[in-house]
DNA sequence: TATGTCTGCCC
DNA sequence: ATTCTGC
DNA sequence: GCAGAATGGGCAGACATA
């Protein structure tokens, strides 16, 4: 039965089918396991890494292995190969597996810190490169065969080679047999010389009209790393080999799509503050902090790489007080505490309501749920409040009188398709971009917390920065 | 044809 | 993406 | 110090339904 190869009209109902004869060839703990997969509830408790294990277990009966063949899948994300790899060829042939041109790596990922104190005094002398707010790519090239192969990977290593035509031609000219580089691409707007919001570049085609929104939205691309040149790996060069490397293969040219990323040497936390707040006035997300000598871990979060974003750094602040409105039931760990998630919003004096601005599900200890809880049941009615406004799929399980305010600190407002925060017959709503609870604000009442003309204000600001 | 609902993926 | 927690 | 498991807003795309 392969569900996953019907569609078009009707099917649906097909699948819908093909499942009920199924379930009703099943005994009952297999429908049961069946339906969780179809529901996407099946726990089973392991991800890539437990299969890592369970190899290293098949070979030699316990996980000493581990670390080789996890690096054999770090540099080769592909498990079945791996995993016929070491039956056919054993740990000697996993040692040997190397890099294939069209099989992605495991990008190595950035840890975050508050101040560039923190980062300087972690790091000494670094280097700060802009960190700018696209989709990150990873980009395979090979020119061997008759035909350039060109190959985009999305950070969780999705196949979007469709996805950037007009960055075809540009990374074809690069003068390499094979290359594996990263960068960031990003929404570029000629006219003001500005990079587009995230939300813009976002809005770029997956699948049809593609071109069309390539000339609609031009992307620029920005290298930052090389992990594969030539037929060489680079992974164990440090981070300053590597970028000089890369420097020499994108020619500076303004009009290209294909950029090479800035990077400025730092020595003291002043000249990291200094270079953060010029990366915030050119409306940039923050700076990405590296460790010079550093190789490439693929898979790795550490702190090789520190960013520091906008936020962190005192009076950008966007913290607003906010009313909780209800609550969601939540999922695993969550479901034991009953609730996952909670609904905020502001304020509206014009109108005398309450209206929606995010959902909040990060930012309390397992401990404060549990109060959470407890606090917001005391608070719970029936039915929606008359005076909240809220769109039906935003609908909590559980509504709350609208009588506790907490502080909910986010990365940026954005205009939004469903929160209510704002919205108007003719103009979106506002909502917050990566919510989190920052604590309770007990000495406002809700209606004194912030309000929607201030969120308002807030979004017309942050604009201009 | 237009709109609503849902999924998968980006951050 | 952010955050918390257990190893 | 790191991996894993909770959770967010919002986009395009696929289908169903009206």
């Amino acid at each position: 039965m392969n569900l996953e190869k019907i569609e078009g009209t009707g099917s649906q109902e097909e699948k819908a089918g093909k499942l009920f004869e199924l379930l009703a060839q099943l005994d009952p703990i297999s429908a049961k396991y069946v339906v969780r997969i179809v529901l996407g509830k099946l726990r089973l408790g392991f991800s890539d890494m437990t299969v890592i294990d369970a190899l290293s277990w098949m070979e030699v009966g316990d996980k000493s292995l581990r670390a080789k063949i996890e690096h054999a899948y770090n540099i080769s994300v592909d498990s079945g190969l791996i995993a016929k790899t070491l039956k056919e060829g054993g740990i000697k042939a996993i040692e040997q597996m190397h890099i294939t041109i069209g099989i992605p790596i495991r990008p190595a990922a950035a840890e975050r810190l508050p101040t560039a104190k923190d980062i300087v005094d972690k790091l000494g002398k670094c280097v700060a490169q802009p960190k700018l707010d696209g989709f990150r790519l990873q980009i395979h090239l090979d020119k061997t065969g008759p035909r350039p192969k060109i190959r985009f990977f999305s950070r969780n290593l999705k196949d979007m080679s469709d996805m950037f035509p007009d960055l075809v031609a540009p990374i074809e000219a690069v003068d390499v047999q094979t290359l594996i580089c990263e960068g960031e691409a990003i929404g570029y707007d000629a006219n003001t010389d500005t990079f587009l919001p995230f939300q813009e570049t976002v809005k770029r085609k997956r699948k049809h009209g593609i071109e069309q929104a390539a000339t609609e939205f031009p992307l620029k691309l920005f290298l930052f790393d090389l992990l594969y040149l030539n037929g060489e790996p680079l992974l164990d060069m440090p981070h300053e080999q590597r970028y000089h490397l890369l420097k020499k293969l994108v020619k500076h040219d303004q009009n290209n799509p294909l950029q090479f990323i800035a990077e400025k040497e730092i020595t003291t936390a002043k000249q990291l503050e200094e270079y953060f707040y010029e990366m915030i006035e050119e409306g940039l997300e923050g700076v990405v902090v590296k460790r010079m000598n550093a190789i490439y871990q693929p898979g790795k979060r550490n702190f090789n790489w520190i960013k520091l974003k906008r936020q962190e750094e005192g009076e950008l602040e966007d913290t607003i007080d906010c009313a909780i409105l209800g609550y969601y039931y939540g999922a695993g760990k969550r479901a034991t505490f009953g609730i996952g998630a909670f609904l905020v919003g502001v304020f509206n004096k014009g109108h005398d309501r309450f209206e929606t601005v995010a959902k909040v599900g990060t930012g309390l200890s397992d401990v404060a749920w549990k109060e959470l809880r407890t606090k917001l049941d005391a608070a719970a009615v029936t039915h929606k409040p008359v005076n909240v406004e809220c769109a039906k799929e935003l609908y909590p399980d559980v509504w709350t009188a609208p009588e506790i305010v907490c502080i909910i600190r986010a990365d940026e407002i954005t205009k939004s398709p469903t929160h209510t925060a704002g919205k108007t017959a003719h103009e979106l709503g506002y909502a917050l971009r990566f919510p989190r609870f920052m604590g309770y604000r007990e000495d406002k009442s809700p209606e004194d917390a912030t309000t929607v003309f201030e969120l308002k204000e807030m979004f017309e600001h942050q604009k201009s920065r």
